[in-house]
DNA sequence: ATGAAAGCGCTAACAC
DNA sequence: GTGTTAGCGCTTTCAT
């Protein structure tokens, strides 16, 4: 059994409560007392219980994260950023994996409600609107972050996709692609986010004026999928003459472009592929990915900040907070001769 | 404020201590008050308060994981297995990042104490002596992982090196390499597990006979260290008539093979290339990476079933746990014609 | 089968 | 400046 406060008061000779003083700074001790029970600490190696103080304080610094899976990589960055600001307020991460599944993401917000974790940042790749309720029940600060749907109402950090999308659009223009092939899963889920970057692909391209809209389907946003498309896009490229593709997400991209290595198809020589994200990988890929950065690390540390700021009665944003984005200008893209 | 079992008790006209044995099973209760109970505790949606319940049954069901940066994907993959086999036991992670340094990690151990976790796992990749001291101040189970450096008498899970580096090493001299350049960052650190893998090659290289051994020292083990070598690799082959590269990580692989493309050199055709971890991004890679893999989700799954199963005072294997590791083929590494 | 009461380890009035 | 005491929300004897 460790040690107690108990122990260290009787062992210090003084009550519980100077005890308690000293190790919180709360109130004045005198400096003999103060030194005689710091010994006595140091001496039995005592670490008041963290649970018992949370107990009587309210306060557990913990906030409780649920993602879909830390193995992808963005949501890995986003992790990072609220593991690290969190921990300058002293705040640590309970790590929940729903996998994607909707019970699981239900389940885990009730746990952790339990737990007592102070806020709670869901980190979400599907539509899942009973969290609304789940939410609406309990009474701490949350943040929803998802790369794919958006919850109207909801707390949120992210970028602004139709800007975003408009301006790659814009910088595949610019250098010189008339038709460019957009890439997408879309299927007209009411919250998907892609409404957005379509739209923002569909204004760039009506103002060009010389181009038509292509849209290609994948069955879904994986590496995978993106190399399953691959002859689809060989073929749409014939038939429209496009001689760029715009992928909704990375992932997409790098199917893609090992589908074309893996077929003598050279990018950017014969097309120049665009991703969207900035996931770990497109910067190491030969040739690099030329993409729109989305700042995970960022997001976030944004979202925790915010988290951090209701609990201390700060004001905090309303609703969605966008970061800037950025274009990645690398070699996957071409000028057109 | 939530509602507490006291609230539950007396809307129920019942004892707190009916509520208690209601809520988990602990003993018999009437068909009828136990419905009354359960009733109320819908209606008014009452959560017990973990934090409560863990200072009097001393079970937080909450393991502490001490990890370098979750941004790496290995470190990903184990926590993914540390999470998952984590839940099947109602077991919960707290996660902390050191970012490599010594002193947050002994920080986060305490801090874990603290907050009263069952048991923890260290992720690491510096050599931290002065964690021993630490663990062995406190009285719960916990298991040490680390792809770089051993940690005598701690456990831990892992490959066993040796053979590894020597099947590898094998495998390319079956593939009729005959002078192969071994990459490390080894500076004759004490507890490096280089020297194992170093070993490895050597005994395969001997057994041979008709090659030599042949060193290329990386400034670490990243990315831009690979990369960084490239030039000094193409003078080794010169002078060794060397046809293979096998990197100590597949970091230093991915750089190297960089380096290759961008300065036009072909994989496998001038020369082969294998790494070691099959980390996510070596499978994904054009050409494919050819590889030792290390289970690293199954190293986190093993690592957190060993420290439940001391939990639960059920006989634990002492020390080193070896998993079976595997040999990946693939286009990085070619026959020599 | 149920309730009263002690106590987990700590903080925070409240006295002195 | 220090000690006493009452909880925090729960489980668990111990009676009844």
């Amino acid at each position: 059994m460790p040690a107690t406060i108990k122990d260290v008061a009787k062992m210090a000779g003084v009550s519980i409560s100077t005890v308690s003083r000293v190790i919180n700074d709360s109130k004045p001790v005198s400096p003999e007392v103060r030194k005689k029970v710091l010994d006595i600490i140091e001496e039995i190696g005592y670490k008041p219980n963290e649970v018992a103080r949370t107990l009587v304080t309210k306060k557990s610094f913990l906030i409780g994260v649920i993602v879909t899976d830390i193995g992808n990589s963005y949501i890995a960055q986003m992790v990072r950023g609220i593991e690290e600001v969190g921990k300058m307020y002293n705040y640590d991460i309970l790590l929940c994996s729903s996998y994607g599944d909707k019970e699981t993401e239900l389940k885990f917000i009730q746990l952790l409600n339990r737990k007592q974790v102070e806020g709670i940042i869901l980190i979400s790749e599907i539509f899942n609107e009973e969290v609304k309720k789940q939410f609406e029940s309990y009474d701490i600060p949350f943040v929803y972050l998802n790369r794919y749907y958006s919850m109207e109402e909801f707390p949120t950090v992210s970028i602004n996709d139709y800007d975003a999308s408009y301006e790659m659009t814009n910088y595949l223009i610019s250098l010189g692609h008339k038709n460019i092939i957009y890439v997408t899963a879309y299927n007209d889920e009411e919250n998907s986010l892609e409404k957005l970057k379509i739209a923002g692909y569909k204004k760039a391209v009506d103002e060009f004026e010389q181009g038509d809209e292509i849209f290609c389907y994948s069955k879904g946003y994986n590496i995978e999928d993106g190399y399953e498309i691959g002859k689809d896009i060989l073929n749409i490229r014939e038939n429209y003459d496009a001689t760029a593709i715009f992928c909704s997400h990375d992932e997409l991209a790098i199917g893609l472009m090992n589908y074309f290595i893996d077929n003598n198809v050279r990018v950017p020589e014969d097309i120049s592929i665009a991703g969207y994200g900035d996931i770990k990988i497109a910067s190491i890929l030969r040739p690099r990915l030329t993409t729109i950065k989305e700042p995970y690390y960022d997001i976030g540390a944004v979202a925790i900040r915010r988290i951090v700021k209701e609990l201390k009665d700060e004001s905090v944003d309303e609703g969605r907070i966008n970061l800037p984005f950025q274009i990645k200008k690398r070699e996957s893209c071409a000028k057109v001769e």
